[in-house]
RNA sequence: GCGCCUGUAGCUCAUUUGGAUAGAGCAUCGGAUUUCUAAUCCGAGGGUAGUAGGUUCGAGUCCUACCAGGCGUGCCA
């Protein structure tokens, strides 16, 4: 709708305004909050007035008088500082109504990121143990994102980056060999502390001790009182020998991926792709990103490291590639990793990172830049933390200490339909507070049952209808039936969605869609509680039954990107 | 110290890329059910948008300073 007026004053600037110039950019059209000023409204007079040298109020008069005649508009108007409001026809509303009838699962649905191709790489967790809730709301964040993008026609990859190459996947390692050894009573006396203490490393020893008896035992008597991590791990390594150490690895990583993919699996959320950190060090892909960078003077050595000169790209310092013992750090891998990502050649680039990453960002974006195409861009998007909580009490928690709710736990207490909701009400980079017992009580307090209670109602009166052995027949010219002030409101609200889809993907910010749900469910709350909608006379039974026909396709719809059930009975 | 983010009703948050009188929910108070599900609806009160300047036809939104909070600032991962 939008769309439509937008091209109606284009049309006209171009064939009656002659001599003013303008881009088509700063033609905006907004729906209005107030319906004194109809339904929609535009303020290019005021945009384009000043580089036409003209008032903004006689030039939207002039713009107004061209367009009122206009079969659209029953009434266009020019108002103070140079407002155009445009009341909408009734005959046009009604249009959105069949519209949706026609369109059905399709309604919404466009076609803007035609032939684009967008990577979308979010989640990302270090495979070293279960996702817990922190990682939540980044996970559903992406995957909604990612299927907004797909409703506006985006071909969309979504894409899990796992680091599975550093040190950290060595500290997994000998905590598993650590629990291991406990479990089959030898008497190594590990002491080392600063390993994964939580119960899924004892899972895993336990699935290592069931299959494989007491195959990796360390049989050698081995100094285990170093304080360094490093060499304490490179002790047990030698001791069990390499081939081992690599098995247990492998075993604890996929462990680890299969419990990390089946909480992901209970919150719909579903990867395409899995990239893995390693396979960038098994193909040389690192060594070929480092030798390109060291060639095109972007790094530098110095106490015997090899730096990346990251401050000429906005960072505070620069930063290390490669360490004094000859590991990589993350950055070298990560720079590799989006190289590789530019070599796959998507349109768009996105990564959603924790807000505790912030600092990373000039870096990557700098490293982007270096071998980027000029058609590729890459979106470093943000989100923010959520703090739990138990109605008024913050549910504290450390991963030190390996005292965290879990992603799965979370999902079980509340739901997945909550917790997807919960998480997407807010805009990402705000902070949030994730109320447990709010998302788990079935009342009106709760926006998750408002908005499928709504759906739920709509369902019930079709079954209704069918108890009473009544059918609804749609037939176009009963919507001028629909005259009310709540069902004109509900038109409207249908009208305004796939501008919601166009404006939250463009926006990347998928809350726009769960505010938008709770409002229509707002207005079909209101209107139930008014209006009977199986009266007797039978046209405009059938109007308002088309209006409820097509409010039902726009939450299944909806709820489909944001990932929600719509159940047809509570 | 420096950098990034945030600050809107008692609480949790919106505000459609700078628009017209800043809106919801919760909480509080008062009402509605012989009716398609009361998991609902209707009404009331509640605001100097952190503070102070600036930019322009117009600022919660953009810029500057200050105040407060969060995060970051490793040859960590």
């Amino acid at each position: 709708m939008k769309d439509i007026i937008k091209d109606l004053i284009k049309d006209t600037l171009k064939k009656n305004f002659k001599d003013v110039s303008f881009d088509y950019e700063q033609i905006e059209v907004n729906l209005c909050k107030n319906k004194k000023f109809g339904d929609y409204s535009s303020n290019v007079a005021m945009k384009i007035a000043k580089k036409n040298n003209s008032e903004p109020i006689s030039l939207a008069e002039k713009i107004k008088s061209s367009l009122e005649k206009s079969e659209q508009f029953e009434r266009v108007e020019a108002i103070k500082p140079g407002f155009i409001n445009f009341f909408v026809s009734e005959n046009l509303k009604f249009l959105v109504v069949e519209k949706i009838l026609r369109e059905k699962e399709q309604y919404g649905k466009n076609s803007i990121g035609k032939n684009s191709k967008v990577l979308v790489e979010f989640v990302s967790a270090n495979p070293t143990g279960p996702l817990h809730v922190g990682h939540g709301r980044g996970a559903v964040f992406g995957d909604c994102l990612s299927k907004l993008l797909e409703e506006n026609g985006y071909e969309v990859v979504k894409e899990y980056y796992v680091n599975d190459a550093g040190k950290q996947i060595e500290i997994l390692v000998t905590s598993v060999i650590q629990r291991y050894h406990e479990l089959i009573d030898s008497n190594l006396n590990f002491s080392y502390e600063d390993l994964y203490k939580g119960d899924y490393i004892w899972d895993i020893a336990a699935e290592l001790h069931r299959n494989f008896s007491s195959d990796f035992q360390i049989l050698n008597i081995i100094d285990l009182k170093d304080p360094k991590i490093d060499l304490y791990m490179q002790r047990i390594k030698d001791a069990l020998s390499i081939e081992k150490f690599l098995k247990i690895r492998e075993i604890s990583i996929n462990a680890i991926l299969e419990n990390i993919k089946s909480s992901l699996r209970q919150s719909d959320i579903n990867f395409d792709s899995w990239f893995f950190e390693s396979s960038l060090v098994d193909d040389n892909s690192l060594i070929k990103v480092i030798d390109f960078l060291n060639q095109n003077n972007y790094t530098y050595q110095r106490d015997n490291a090899l730096w990346f000169k990251s401050k000429d790209f906005g960072d505070e310092k620069d930063r290390v590639l490669i360490k004094e013992n000859k590991d990589h750090t993350y950055l070298a891998t990560d720079i590799a990793y989006h190289e590789k990502k530019i070599k796959r050649n998507f349109d768009i680039n996105i990564n959603i990172w924790g807000a505790d990453h912030h600092g990373y960002i000039s870096r990557i974006q700098g490293a982007f830049k270096i071998f980027a195409k000029e058609k590729s861009s890459l979106n470093i998007l943000l989100v923010q933390f959520a703090n739990l909580f138990r109605g008024k009490e913050k549910v504290s928690m450390s991963t030190r200490s390996g005292d965290f709710i879990t992603l799965k736990q979370l999902t079980d207490e509340v739901g997945k339909d909550a917790m997807r909701f919960f998480y997407l009400m807010r805009k990402s980079d705000q902070h949030m507070d994730f109320d447990i017992e709010l998302a788990k009580s079935s009342n009106s307090n709760n926006p998750v049952y408002y908005v499928q209670y709504a759906h739920a109602r709509i369902c019930s009166i079709f079954r209704k209808l069918k108890e009473d052995k009544k059918k609804f027949n749609y037939n176009k010219n009963n919507l001028k039936n629909l005259s009310k002030e709540e069902e004109l409101k509900i038109i409207n609200k249908l009208s305004a969605y796939p501008d919601i889809i166009i404006t939250s993907a463009n926006k990347y910010e998928p809350h726009l869609i769960t505010n938008y749900l709770r409002e229509l469910s707002q207005e079909i709350h209101s209107y139930y509680n008014k209006h009977q909608i199986l009266v007797e006379e039978e046209d405009l039974r059938n109007a308002r039954l088309s209006l409820m026909e097509a409010t039902k396709y726009v939450f299944e719809n909806s709820g489909k990107i944001i990932g929600i059930n719509m159940p047809d009975k509570m």
